[in-house]
DNA sequence: CGTATAAAAATTGTATACTTTCTTGGTGCA
DNA sequence: TGCACCAAGAAAGTATACAATTTTTATACG
């Protein structure tokens, strides 16, 4: 970053070279870990729904130069979790109720559909993990987030992944996101509901009950739906 | 761009600053610019399907430097009309069969549910423009690619955006840049069938019958399948 | 006291120079 | 002849300088 010195030296004091690493395992592209590190800081609330980015302060926060930044941004918002503001600068995508009720509709549709060509694709393991996951969870005395989001991610690719049609995995991968950046705002009240409503999915997949299984996954989004509602509509 | 000059002059001969503009209206940024012209040049199939991007190539052909082209091509990434190659540089996007089926199989979905949900809500002139469109282009002579894909566009948007649901028109619009990736490569045999199948659905609509329209968008869809299939399979 | 305006500051857009990484071609040795 | 190694070149990754634009602040005028 500084040239640290002339052209005179050739090996001593090579110090600083890997000084900056923050918490992502520098093997890769400084976009990459702007990439990551924006990411995180948006799904852990440190940069809010709303929120104008200023490249320059971003930047050196991260201890990177604006253009691997810009990349990242750019990638985020072909991602959709930032977007351009009116004028110019970048800031915080904010996913509003009626938004998100919308991703909430195309995902019941996609997320039924994909469950039901998942049947019989789905690595019994695999399956036996996220439950394990999910009870493993419901016994912690307080939520923590990362995980509660971790154990959703996984049930939801769990079938996803399955359905044999990846374009229509990426859809749905792609609204969650949209979904998901509205749910952080809420989550701690949705917590329980999610528990017993992903366990309900995954004995019906256990089960080997298609119907059983798609109401299930139905009811699941509808809730999710109803909850926002109540909380903001 | 080059610096023209010392500080010491104000304003005499600006003239070189308009200087290069290739077809778009300059009025925007030059990454903007970039942005356009090379997804025009994926559609009109001056890049074809596979081929790597120079960066520095590009840059020089389009009269910019490779910052806004980069931007641009992360961009277009995003959108899925280029890829990340195995190494590093930007190729365009190679849609093969599998993933052209794929895509289809959730456009028909999601076309069909648009479909059944924007009845009621078209508005019937541009219901109007769109029949006379077709008619129009079935009347000429030869093919002229881009009037077919404006029209192609035209009907399909029709009822994405009016089915209420912009997330659901989103993901449908971005479904159909992963196939007319594909379809570009085999227009010709195409157009008649098209055509054809266009007009059904509008009539359908027209006719406010439901069950009949989502016949056809279903109908056109496996119709698109099974050509490809047929010509590639 | 508010508003218009200009100067200053801040911020994004763009070019370019430099660095790192990958590719390619050649040379020497087995 | 073939392979390994190294050097030279090409291309992507990154930093930085600068230009263009927008926002803010300060000041003067009504």
């Amino acid at each position: 970053m500084t040239h640290s010195g002339s052209a005179t030296e050739l090996m001593p004091d090579v110090q600083d070279q890997q000084a900056m690493e923050g918490l992502s395992p520098s093997g890769e592209t400084l976009s990459n870990r702007a990439y990551t590190a924006v990411s995180d800081m948006i799904h852990k609330r440190r940069l809010r729904g709303g929120e104008v980015i200023v490249e320059g302060r971003l930047a050196e926060l991260l201890g990177v130069s604006r253009t691997p930044l810009r990349e990242a941004l750019q990638r985020l918002e072909g991602e959709g979790l930032v977007t351009k503001h009116a004028n110019r600068s970048f800031m915080v995508r904010q996913v509003d109720l009626t938004e998100y009720l919308q991703s909430l509709k195309v995902r019941e549709i996609l997320e039924a559909e994909a469950l039901a060509n998942a049947f019989g694709r789905i690595d019994a393991h695999e399956l036996r993990t996220a439950q394990e996951e999910i009870e493993e969870l419901a016994r912690l005395p307080n939520i923590h987030t990362d995980d509660h989001w971790r154990s959703d991610d996984r049930i939801h690719e769990l079938f996803a992944k399955a359905c044999g049609n990846p374009v229509m995995a990426r859809m749905i991968k792609e609204l969650r996101v949209t979904t998901r950046l509205f749910e952080i705002a809420l989550l701690a009240e949705r917590v329980e509901a999610d528990h017993l409503e992903h366990t309900a999915i995954l004995d019906a997949i256990q089960d080997g009950d298609v119907r059983k299984a798609k109401r299930a996954i139905q009811s699941h989004i509808r809730s999710l739906s109803r909850h926002a509602v109540n909380n903001l509509g």
